[in-house]
DNA sequence: CCTGATGCTTCCGCAATTCAAAACTGTCTC
DNA sequence: GAGACAGTTTTGAATTGCGGAAGCATCAGG
């Protein structure tokens, strides 16, 4: 019944590729030396294994490191089985495709948000920003639309992971005022980005609910200033708690990142 | 300078990790313990750590596992560092665009071709396979647009690793006919899959490769043969080798998946 | 209800693996 | 060519991982 994890080698291992995907450009031991936990050799030793392993790729010229590319099979599956992309895909097409706006759709781990899938405005311009990218839960639309539907205690557990940085002037800085917003979140049924995150870039969001009420995802609108005004994002809204309200009745047997006990 | 790998715990925790996810299905214990090489304790245990570490998603009600959405995060770094496809990405958005067919880009990893990108001829029609799909290296397009061009000491490396399972009547199945194939593909610059993999599916392919001529991929047409004969596909192959020295130009410094000495 | 079967979880002593200090080698810089 | 710096190897101590065996929980049939 510890609550301190105990996870070991493998924990260990894996934090240094955390490290390293967090970087977002290949590095050399030396960068990674600065901000690691661990004394050289052993550093140098899971950058060995975890290289092996294919699980990071080594330019031998550079001398960097990167993510590998099993990563990219190993998420393959991932995205196929335990996210919501699948089943949700048809429906963010069809809502992408009436509104001609983007669509976005994630889910939470481990405090962050994860972009499982996006649907963008005009199909023609393909975004930079593929599935797979994170954002803080705390400013962004579909994050604060996942953290009011939470448990209590999941919630409060989310809640301290937050980093509450000031990304913009319209960012929450404090767990105080974000809870404020929840409540009403959750009331609402529906969550607004208020260029949190990034100025210029606003977003309505809704939750993502089982039948039996356990939020699974959310799925957004996401649009910039200079083309839609915050009241504007509001003529969304009923298309998009339909949207999520057809996501969420095919979702039924869902679970959720699992807290151990 | 053994040839055995020796990386430890963190091997032995990726390949449970990797056995989940080829499983293709969330799966209980009992299903992996029939296949795993490890006694029931001590797959429990590699279990408990990536569900922890959130590699592993763990449904409590079934008492599944499947791969968890850290990979997805994971996978999106090694994608946009690790893989061709941000530099490849308006190439073959082009390419597809200009001839409204499928055009896929793969690369090579441990034996086996892995599709980071895909555009599909109609873009209405939003396939079920993403990037990140997994394929025998010895009878796609791609895979042996790859093989063909690789040194000869790396090509020995993965035609060892080569199943040749006959999927069609038309699979190679044995490194001597492959060979001769590939001989012939390095001097042509060109791969055929002759309803290797698939039967209907056939796909013309050609490598991309450095100005220093190393391999770092391939890209390829692939349609049905209700829609293309393989003849037919030979009209695609200057507008495919276009698109592929495009690629080749702009990827100069790349790495391939460095082998230990 | 009890009883047996099945599959998940915990214990715990032995042993193998990991750890990191120190020393070494290779590579750039001046 | 000397010096600095980053990467690699060695090695003994000790922490960890390992897995047999035993303990639970759940379920099906009697």
């Amino acid at each position: 019944m510890n609550v301190v994890t105990n996870d070991g080698t493998v924990a260990k291992a894996l934090s240094v590729l955390d490290q390293v995907a967090a970087m977002g450009r290949p590095v050399r031991m030396r960068e990674l030396l600065e901000t690691s936990e661990f004394p050289k050799p052993t550093l140098y030793r899971f950058l060995q294994t975890l290289t092996n392993q294919r699980m990071l790729t080594y330019d031998k010229e550079l001398q960097t490191y990167a993510p590998g590319i099993r990563l990219v099979s190993l998420a393959h599956s991932a995205w196929s089985q335990a996210s919501l992309a699948p089943i949700a895909a048809p429906h963010i097409s069809s809502l992408a495709g009436s509104l001609r706006e983007a669509v976005h759709l994630a889910q939470i781990d481990n405090g962050q948000v994860v972009f499982v899938d996006k649907r963008q405005a005009s199909n023609q311009f393909e975004t930079l920003a593929r599935a797979g990218q994170v954002a803080p839960a705390y400013c962004t639309g579909v994050g604060k639309a996942i953290l009011a539907n939470l448990s209590k205690e999941k919630q409060a557990q989310a809640l301290r992971q937050q980093a509450f940085h000031r990304y913009t002037d319209a960012t929450h800085t404090s767990a105080e005022t974000l809870l404020r917003e929840l409540e009403l979140i959750r009331s609402e049924g529906i969550a607004f980005d208020r260029e949190e995150h990034e100025v210029g870039i606003i977003s309505i969001a809704a939750p993502i609910l089982t039948d039996t009420g356990r939020v699974v995802g959310a799925v957004s609108i996401a649009t910039a200033t200079n083309r839609h005004t915050l009241e504007g994002l509001n003529a969304f809204r009923p298309a998009l708690l339909d949207c999520a309200a057809l996501i969420g009745a095919e979702a039924q047997s869902w679970q959720s990142p699992s807290a151990p006990s």
